[in-house]
RNA sequence: GCUCAGAUGGUGGAACUGGUAGACACGCAGGACUUAAAAUCCUGUUCCCGUAAACGGAGUGCGGGUUCGAUUCCCGCUCUGAGUACCA
């Protein structure tokens, strides 16, 4: 029979599903590896053609390593809470939890034809009770533990507690809130209950505070930093604005350190890495307290006094060139710095004012273009240098943020740029401090040289400098080492219906968790999805969302929490899910832990970088600190696969100012339009040339071609149509009037005879008409084509554009891979002859090259490789039973439905290869007797020469010298230098 | 601006540690089969010079360098893509 993949698909497809072929087993005498993709959000519009990439390497690799005697955990899932399903219920009024039902179903319908190895046996939903059961117990232990920074791990908030009441808060190095009471046992013994509850709140992993926000009125919602773009919303693009608003918030900042450490410890590629460094943000400096004179700071020791609104001691500035403390010559704050109003003398106050209305009304997008301009206003007031008590002014800018460091800055013109043209715009001192500083025209950030101008650290270089200024600081109590971070804490609310009910109830404005014998909280019912008319989340149109206490005959209720998770809550910890997916006891059993570990191998985009892959190895830490899992890092190694582009083709339509009598679309092909485009009049106006009228002439007649309008203003306007009625770039003209019914009879301007169409890549989207869906490539060519294909388009780590151009030479390699098994007849016949040489060399060239470009990622290597194999296969006219089958279990994690089947016709006991071993390379079948050397003369090859692999280099030199045609490029005379490198290459100098 | 990645035929790409640049595939051209088309098969296909072949020359974004030999290493530049942005 011909190759009918239809069939063939469907069939193993049923047997796989029937039988649980890819279930995995917990325990297990094999290795365990574990093969993770990162679940999909089941959008409405269903998977296009660059969904599957990732998911088909993937698969590839879990069916390499089953063959390999792996133990493979590829489990599949859906992170199913999310935006536009809400969107689509303001708009209808359909349920959310409906909406994402009817696409899970279309999602899993194009999975399963594309034939993945997925053990659909463990099966997660972000979205479903029994999942968000254990989301929002999480929750509740990040709520019940605290950070010890001595431990250098998140432990229990009983503990904390003991140790108040035992100690009062004395010896507590936490990761707290800023403003922390101090107090002894005693004074906390006798704290209200709700007062102990508020101070415990400035210590719980998880907490509520009053944050600035990215509020976006047009979804009604706060969106996390990455989910904002230049002000606008990444989704749906509205504008966001900055709001205060009582939040939750997971306090991430304590891991800081071990997540950046952590980085050191995994094989990710490293540009994601540097981003994850970057949104860390470490800088190591000095923190220095700049005394404000009069207000008795100034005295030495004295500079630890705290510092408040209304009487302004010190202003603390965080710096990481401590050593340059002697080149300051003004202090910035921002402008929404809390001393600024207490600082500005009456004098200066105008100026201030005017200068802080004017920064309130930039948007960030203004103060971003405004990098250049040189602004800010003076205060009128003075601190001191701690370390020689010079006077200093006060300034303040908007280049200063004040959601960094502390919001001051020492301002060093002779080492920072932004502070050197600061101090020239408004003709403050600029004074060197290194020896070797050249700031004529510019600032020198150097640390060369050694300094000047600086007292005690004249003549010390950079190191001994910063050392020595340290100390001293350190000694006098105006300054200390201090490392500063960029990364803030995550915001963990929406204000929104469709995610995780938050698990807390509100007593005396506090909150409080539910009782964990309550989980699942469910997400109630609500007659609408928008916010109540005054302004409350979803929520608050639920009927009865409180809570009703059972204990200490308290029949009260209390409000549950208005807000819900946020979309990375779901997601920061399913793939501990998947190790025991239907456990009601535990997210997942202790058992099933400590067997399956971590992820072995995770493939997903690098849009998440930030995102889930920061907020994943938070959570996985902070597990681990419970002993709750026993990997510090949860996927071992990370593969980012490139986006698939959209590439969208495009007709060219000559459009008529006047055209009185509806003269039909004239559209021109590609290379006619770039030859017409160009050929304009002086004027800018295209004109109708004799050329183009021939075109017409000969393919319409005369008729048509006298009678097209000549008016001398025409304009093209290039126009997107569907790329599923264009091959090749070739426009299949008959169609193009069904899906645009304006070009029914349109005139084509052809070259030979064909209409060919422009490309523009861009994003895959609907309104291009360049979404290619997997559906039709599957119906057309099959899955295994596909899946081929997805891989032989390119390295799968780089961005690439969709074409289907190239994707019949898969489809006829398959086909010919087929024909091998098969007689002249499509009969089904191999033979039972001894492999020959050749034969083996050939296999076992492949079954190399497959291994080392799996194992590298390269997949798009081993399609070429199968296809040269196959290639030279047919050419030895091998229909010989060893070297099939082996081939068959080589090439079938990337085409598994064909090779099933031929592995049955090879008439294997009824199953599945999927577990087969993968064969042995045996690396005496490509031994050489004689290599064909390359003979270059001055690094230009020249000609090839066979000589024996059994000859060493002087022996091989004078045999290459000794060929006859070798002495003609020589024309007689001897080389000055003759290099041979074994097995490689001849190269000769003349 | 900074950080990172990349630039190879008409196209997607290959060349893994410096050693035959352009594998494999698409497209295109020519041919076979066919009344014809589709399908299939065969041949050619980096560019330039040459009627053609032999042969010769150039060639991996640009300019230099190291080396017997550079797509690969080093320096400088251009362009493209991604991330980030007054981070003190």
């Amino acid at each position: 029979m011909d190759y009918q993949f239809k069939d063939i698909e469907q069939k193993w497809q049923q047997f796989w599903a029937q039988n649980g072929t890819f279930k995995a087993e917990d325990k297990s005498a094999k290795p365990k590896y574990y093969v993770l993709d990162m679940f999909p959000y089941p959008s409405g519009a269903g998977l296009h053609v660059g969904h599957p990439l990732g998911y088909i390497a993937s698969d590839i690799f879990a069916r390499y390593k089953r063959l390999k005697g792996f133990n493979v955990l590829h489990p599949m899932g859906y992170d199913s809470f999310g935006l536009p399903a809400e969107q689509y219920a303001i708009q209808t009024g359909q349920h959310p939890a409906v909406t994402t039902e009817d696409n899970i179903a279309t999602y899993r319908r194009q999975l399963d034809q594309i034939g993945f190895s997925f053990d659909w046996s463990r099966e997660v939903r972000t979205s479903s009770p029994d999942y968000y059961k254990w989301t929002q117990w999480i929750f509740m232990q990040l709520f019940n533990s605290w950070y010890n920074k001595d431990a250098n791990k998140a432990e229990s908030i009983a503990k904390l507690v003991a140790h108040f009441e035992q100690e009062g808060s004395a010896g507590i190095n936490a990761v707290c809130d800023e403003e922390i009471l101090s107090f002894t046992a005693g004074e906390w013994n006798a704290m209200s209950n709700p007062k102990q509850q508020a101070e415990l709140l400035k210590y719980r992993l998880t907490y509520l505070r009053e944050s600035t926000v990215n509020w976006c009125p047009a979804l009604g919602t706060v969106l996390a930093n990455d989910e904002v773009k230049d002000g606008f919303s990444e989704r749906g693009g509205y504008p966001v604005e900055q709001k205060k608003m009582m939040q939750w918030s997971m306090r991430i900042t304590a891991y800081a350190e071990r997540l950046l450490q952590g980085l050191d410890t995994i094989d990710w590629p490293e540009p994601l890495k540097e981003m994850q460094r970057n949104w860390i943000g470490k800088s190591t400096g000095a923190s220095v307290k700049f005394p404000v004179p009069g207000s008795g700071s100034e005295v030495r020791g004295a500079a630890h006094a705290t510092g408040n609104a209304n009487h302004a001691t010190y202003i603390e500035v965080f710096t990481t060139r401590v050593d340059t403390i002697f080149g300051v010559t003004f202090l910035v704050i921002a402008p929404e710095h809390e001393l600024v109003a207490t600082l500005t003398t009456p004098e200066q106050k105008a100026d201030i004012d005017a200068y802080i209305a004017v920064t309130k009304k930039k948007s960030e997008l203004d103060r971003m273009a405004d990098a250049k301009t040189v602004s800010g206003a003076f205060t009128g007031s003075y601190v001191l240098n701690p370390l020689n008590g010079e006077k200093i002014q006060i300034w303040i800018a908007d280049y200063v943020l004040a959601g960094y460091g502390t919001g001051a800055v020492m301002a060093v013109p002779s080492g920072d740029q932004r502070d050197y043209l600061f101090a020239k715009h408004f003709n403050l001192p600029i004074v060197p401090i290194l020896d070797i500083q050249n700031i004529e025209t510019e600032a020198d950030p150097t640390k060369e040289g050694k300094y000047i101008n600086s007292d005690f650290m004249n003549g010390l270089d950079y190191k001994a400098g910063t050392a020595a200024v340290i100390a001293k600081l350190e000694s006098i109590g105006a300054g200390k080492a201090k490392i500063n971070f960029r990364m803030r804490d995550a915001i963990f609310g929406r204000q929104r219906y469709w995610g995780e009910p938050v698990p807390v109830y509100f007593k005396e404005g506090l909150p409080h968790l539910i009782e964990e014998n309550h989980l699942p909280l469910l997400l109630p019912e609500v007659d609408k999805y928008l916010p109540t008319e005054s302004g409350e989340p979803p929520l608050g149109r639920a009927e009865d969302w409180s809570y009703k206490s059972e204990t200490g005959g308290d029949s009260a209720s209390y409000h549950y929490e208005l807000s819900t998770m946020p979309g990375w809550a779901g997601s920061s910890w399913y793939w501990y899910r998947y190790m025991d997916a239907k456990n009601d006891k535990e997210f997942a059993s202790r058992e099933a832990i400590e067997y399956w570990k971590d992820v072995d191998l995770y493939i997903g985009g690098s849009e998440h970088a930030t995102g889930h892959l920061l907020y994943s190895r938070f959570w996985n830490k902070f597990l681990k600190d419970l002993d709750l899992v026993v990997e510090d890092e949860p996927f071992k190694k990370l593969i980012n696969q490139g986006m698939i582009q959209g590439r969208s083709s495009i007709i060219y339509r000559v459009v008529f100012d006047d055209n009185p009598n509806g003269y039909p679309p004239l559209l021109l092909s590609k290379n006619i339009y770039v030859d017409f485009r160009e050929s304009v009049t002086s004027e800018g106006q295209p004109f109708l040339n004799d050329d183009l009228k021939n075109i017409i002439e000969q393919q319409y007649g005369k008729e048509i071609a006298d009678n097209i309008p000549y008016s001398n203003s025409r304009v093209f306007i290039p126009t997107r149509i569907d790329v599923n009625i264009v091959e090749n770039d070739i426009l299949k003209t008959e169609k193009l009037g069904l899906h645009l019914p304006e070009f029914k009879d349109a005139i084509f301007v052809k070259e030979n005879g064909k209409y060919y169409c422009g490309h523009e890549v861009e994003k895959m989207s609907k309104r291009y008409f360049n979404v290619v869906n997997p559906d039709d490539i599957v119906t057309r060519y099959g899955a295994d084509t596909l899946r081929m294909y997805e891989m032989f388009l390119g390295p799968l780590e780089q961005s690439k554009p969709w074409n289907t151009n190239g994707i019949e030479g898969v489809f006829k390699f398959l086909r010919k891979f087929w024909r091998m098994f098969h007689n002249e007849a499509w009969e089904f016949s191999v033979s039972n002859a001894e492999p020959s040489k050749a034969e083996l060399k050939s296999l076992h060239k492949i079954i190399r090259k497959v291994e080392e470009d799996v194992e590298r990622f390269s997949f798009n290597t081993s399609v070429s490789s199968f296809m040269i194999a196959v290639n030279e296969l047919t050419d030895l006219k091998c229909n010989n039973r060893a070297i099939l089958q082996d081939m068959v279990i080589i090439l079938s994690p990337y085409a598994p439905h064909i090779c099933e089947e031929l592995w049955t016709l090879l008439g294997n006991p009824a199953g599945t290869l999927s577990y087969a071993p993968f064969p042995k390379f045996i690396s005496s079948y490509l031994i050489e007797d004689e290599f064909a050397y390359p003979i270059s003369i001055n690094g230009k090859m020249k000609m090839n020469l066979s000589i024996s692999l059994s000859l060493d280099v002087k022996e091989i030199e004078a045999a290459v010298l000794a060929s006859a045609d070798v002495q003609k490029y020589l024309d007689g005379k001897a080389p000055k230098k003759v290099i041979v490198v074994k097995g490689r290459i001849v190269n000769m100098v003349v």
